[in-house]
DNA sequence: CGCACGCTTGAAGCGCGTCAAAAAAGGTGG
DNA sequence: CCACCTTTTTTGACGCGCTTCAAGCGTGCG
């Protein structure tokens, strides 16, 4: 990494930009379509006709290189919403993790439910920009750490929180591989930063800490 | 990198995604601002009210870390626009790096303009994931090589361009060292794929080569 | 002309990937 | 509820690509 000493000093507002989503009113009179775990919502070269938002469950959106690597873009917890593309066709893959409800409102009329589309693309946008952060200057130690911090305050924001996703989801949102994510997360066990409750429940014990490396 | 053998392929399209920008009608009724080379256009903290659409010169928009470690987030050319954030204050820096001729738009005022802000946000996001990709999966010489093609397609798509900018800012955009850099450029050139006819002046030789290892 | 800054080149070290194997978790049918 | 099998996760040893540290080199501008 390039660590050559700038003179401007970031501000806390901009550390505490959160990987997060907007939260928008869910169209709780749309119909809820449900899906079981590890099921396709879209694939590329679909018509991107829908916003989806999440009423329950867990969804990864992922791109898939020309040598097979997958590559995730984002994760979506209950309440968030995804679908939005740059073109009129889908790029990218869209799948449930777990059992997953969502409602499907059509793109030309995300505003008669109240669905801000540009706020929805500039969110997107934002995130997408603090994940090339993530995964370009930080260490594996400082991208786990920011990445529980995360998913901790995207669920209530308690220390104790499920992780709905695998370690091989985990490791291709954070672009490194299972077996770092597995070291890293039992170094920061052995260092009492964390508990695993079991094999997908966390419990932070101490977020201060976290925070500190996450930066 | 997590180099598992997923079963999808990606399709020529997919790879085909440009770095590029959206290309709008540039609003040649606005007065056109000038800037020096290395001017702050904006900063962290500011209102976000504009949007800026290069006239000529080149910009780059970036972030710090608190530990002064800088994150290029893009280059913007003559034709390009920038200046959208999520939210009502800028997160991120925007400065010229050489001499600069801007139009400025007033967001509010943007559709006057014939500029759909929803597109290019989303067109910012794409960017934005296309970059979290080159930073994550490449390699340093496919990093640079990919780098190369897309400035020489945002140019004309001419074979001999300039690289207005520093070795340091396509480290900081690249998420490589400049002595990883320059030893890139180096080893290009001695492979006879490039030419440097001065020392932001490139010229290359075989751009199939240059193209088949940027994947 | 000479100094300063950006760029290049070299040598050595380290963080994370790769390869390998064991341990744990999760289904499934009896 | 328990054997059995599969998949996921963990742990270990080793290697490589890039970073780091350190010198030289070139180029432009006062």
């Amino acid at each position: 990494m390039s660590a050559v000493a700038y003179k401007k000093i970031m501000t806390n507002q901009q550390q505490a930009a959160a990987f997060g989503e907007v939260v928008v009113p869910l169209s709780k009179s749309l119909p809820l379509a449900t899906f079981a775990a590890s099921t396709e919502i879209f694939a590329p070269g679909q018509a991107a006709l829908n916003i989806y938002q999440v009423e329950f469950g867990a969804v990864r959106v992922y791109r898939l290189l020309s040598d097979g690597r997958r590559q995730v873009i984002a994760f979506h917890l209950a309440g968030e919403s995804f679908g939005l593309e740059a073109g009129a066709t889908h790029q990218l893959f869209a799948e449930t993790i777990i059992p997953t409800g969502l409602r499907i409102v059509p793109t030309d009329g995300a505003s008669r439910h109240q669905i801000d589309v540009t706020a929805l693309a500039l969110q997107a946008m934002a995130s997408a920009q603090n994940h090339i952060m993530l995964v370009s200057r930080l260490t594996a130690v400082e991208r786990i750490s920011a990445f529980l911090l995360d998913m901790a305050n995207r669920q209530g924001g308690l220390n104790h929180f499920d992780l709905p996703m695998s370690r091989l989801d985990m490791a291709d949102y954070l672009d490194l591989t299972i077996e770092t994510v597995s070291r890293v997360l039992a170094k920061l066990r052995s260092a009492g930063l964390i508990r695993l409750r079991s094999i997908r429940r966390i419990e932070i014990m101490r977020p201060e800490d976290l925070h500190n490396i996450s930066a």
